[in-house]
RNA sequence: GGGCUCGUGGCGCAACUGAAUAGCGCACUGGAUUUCGGCUCCAGCGGUUGCAGGUUUGAAUCCUGCCGGGCUCACCA
């Protein structure tokens, strides 16, 4: 890489001309800005209290030295405290030469040996996936893919959160009101069924507060004693002694509840390798809890609920185990960390992609981890990510503002069918082909949408965008690389590029980003951020259509020139494909 | 109230973690096809980066204070 090298004789010439050694890390090298002349910049700034000098001399002088030793360079040019390098057609022409064999352009060639776990999605098994899972999914599962491309072995995981209050809630509900409705009898999805008694519990409890707080009870105290809320808690210390009743009706609800996830995912196209069960791990965690409070790690109250205290963190005291002994969130969290690591030992790391609303329970849960004494808790990580809004503000259940996860893929895929057949390319098509495109598009521009942003941040998530076809979306990516699949089938047989073949401003351009590709992936992986690749990857596109349009591909007479471009465009839809496939978007090869 | 976090053209997002005149998309205005897929390209309009100080050769970025959002501090998950 060019930029190493330039770093390497920089450091090189400051010695020689300053008598200062410096580590390459000091080196400033960017691209130069297209207002200047010249493809690759140095800021001199930091180089300064080296030199002594002044900017423009420093420049002068390092300018001089790095252009007589590095023969890639043909000639510089300072402006201010910038040292503009041109470097020589040669040397773009021959890594663009050295990267067109290569199919794999981008990923790590070797294992690097170490393992990762990625846990995302783990939903609550009382109600149906809607738009904030799915910005968890699509961004667990391409934090997944990133970390493959670098080499790791990496295994995506859940935990079902399959127990717990918010169970026995649906479960009261359903035996109420049910009447033994089941998926088959309503027709309903099973996720969708069991979720609609959780909402039916919600109103039954929100009336039974208010006829309380009419009868003179103040309102916590009514949110307490409402009879539906203290039956689900009965039923919940009954499902944990394992009462036989109420622990087949679970079963059963969860199954159905199973099979409706399992559709989702299907329809996403997303697969796990290793789940975890609430209902295995809490137990798991529970023993640990009451070992740590022998080993006097944890404190037990008079009314005999655990705590731990975290003052060393600066963390509030926290909850283990409740009065009654049924454990909460954090004890099975404890529980499933403690197993992931016996059935994978040696994990590099444990990333849980969890909303930021639970920044504060994984700061616990680490710390945690680290007074149990496990070393590996420095090595968990929380992957963080801001909530999705909508134009109208918050998804509220109670306002019915949810989007629905299996309705907004149907309208998406449905929306890039619509689209497809008015303007699309499809006479060859079959019809199982063509619906396999629509989900192409329209899933790849869903995807595209929800992980374009940062996840650190809050996104607006407006439905009538999701799918559209220009400016900063899936299917301008999709488009693009059809149009190159369609360039390339008349193009025909590949042939070696000539290092000597005339190049202009916007194919050298285009040759510097796609050299960019692995730097992309790097950082994308470093930090976790799959954001960073589509930024990089419509940056690329957007310098390809300006170069397709600028210039004659097949039509070009000179067969240098004309082989240089088709290479150029071939290397284009690599590298789209090679960045869309670590975002778990596909791309057709028409539309 | 304590902690964390975010305020960038009308709207939605960038800015390589301190560098050149803060970029892009949507929307709006005007152009481009005897051309390989026009779901394309080119140009214009539009910003005192919430406000006020400070550090620095250089600040959207770092520090302090204020204003305004969001999240959190559960015997919920």
């Amino acid at each position: 890489m060019i930029n190493v090298l330039l770093a390497e004789i920089a450091v090189a010439g400051v010695l020689d001309l300053y008598g200062v050694q410096m580590d390459t890390s000091a080196i400033q090298i960017q691209e130069t800005k297209k207002e200047f002349l010249g493809d690759l910049t140095i800021v001199v700034f930091p180089l300064l209290k080296q030199s002594k000098k002044s900017p423009a001399d420093t420049a002068l002088e390092l300018g001089n030295y790095i252009s007589t030793h590095c023969n890639s360079v043909n000639a510089f040019n300072v402006v201010k405290g910038f040292l503009n390098l041109e470097i020589a057609n040669s040397y773009w022409l021959s890594s663009l030469s050295e990267i067109s064999n290569d199919i794999d352009f981008g990923y790590a060639k070797q294992n690097s040996g170490k393992t990762y776990m990625v846990e995302y999605s783990s939903p609550n098994t009382n109600k149906p996936l809607h738009l904030g899972h799915l910005r968890n999914i699509f961004l667990g599962d391409s934090v997944t893919n990133i970390l493959k491309a670098h080499g790791h072995q990496v295994y995506r995981t859940q935990i079902i959160n399959d127990r717990g209050i918010h169970i026995c809630k649906s479960m009261y509900a359903w035996l109420k009101f049910g009447n033994n409705e089941t998926p088959e009898t309503t027709g309903l999805k099973g996720d969708k069924l069991v979720g609609k008694y959780y909402v039916e519990f919600d109103r039954i409890y929100k009336q039974e507060i208010e006829d309380l707080i009419a009868s003179g009870i103040t309102e916590e105290e009514a949110k307490k004693t409402a009879p539906s809320i203290l039956e689900a808690q009965k039923m919940l210390v009954r499902w944990e002694s394992k009462d036989s009743e109420i622990y087949n009706l679970w079963k059963k609800m969860n199954s159905w509840v199973y099979e409706g996830f399992s559709k989702t995912y299907q329809s996403m196209h997303v697969e796990f390798d290793q789940l975890y069960y609430e209902s295995d791990t809490y137990i798991g965690g529970k023993e640990v809890v009451e070992k740590g409070v022998n080993e006097g790690l944890f404190y037990k109250k008079e009314d005999s609920s655990v705590w731990v205290d975290l003052s060393a963190w600066k963390l509030d005291d926290k909850l283990l185990l409740r009065a009654d002994g049924t454990s909460v969130y954090m004890t099975q969290d404890i529980g499933t960390a403690i197993q992931r690591h016996k059935d994978f030992p040696g994990l590099s790391g444990l990333i849980y992609t969890v909303g930021n609303e639970q920044e504060h329970h994984f700061k616990v849960l680490f710390a945690i981890l680290e007074t149990l004494g496990f070393d590996w808790a420095k090595e968990c990580s929380h992957l963080s990510y801001g909530m999705v809004d909508l134009p109208s503000g918050k998804m509220k259940s109670r306002e019915g503002t949810v989007v629905d996860a299996d309705d907004l893929i149907a309208t998406v895929i449905n929306d890039a069918r619509e689209m497809t057949e008015e303007r699309g390319h499809l006479q060859s098509l079959s019809m199982i082909e063509k619906e396999a495109l629509y989900n192409t598009i329209g899933l790849g521009g869903l995807k595209y949408y929800l992980l374009r942003v940062d996840p650190k941040r809050g996104m607006m998530f407006d439905p009538k965008e999701s799918i559209d076809l220009n400016g900063n979306t899936g299917p301008f990516i999709q488009y693009a690389f059809a149009r190159i699949q369609s360039l390339l089938k008349k193009a025909g047989d590949r042939k070696d590029i000539r290092l000597d073949t005339d190049l202009s401003l916007i194919e050298k351009k285009l040759i510097i980003e796609l050299l960019n590709f692995p730097q992309a992936i790097n950082e994308s992986g470093k930090q976790l951020n799959p954001s960073l690749l589509i930024n990089y990857t419509y940056d690329l596109v957007k310098q390809f259509n300006s170069f397709y349009q600028s210039v004659p591909i097949l039509k070009e007479v000179d067969e240098c020139t004309k082989n240089m471009r088709i290479e150029l465009s071939r290397m284009t839809s690599v590298v789209i494909a090679n960045s869309m496939r670590l975002l778990g978007i596909d791309v057709p090869t028409q539309m």
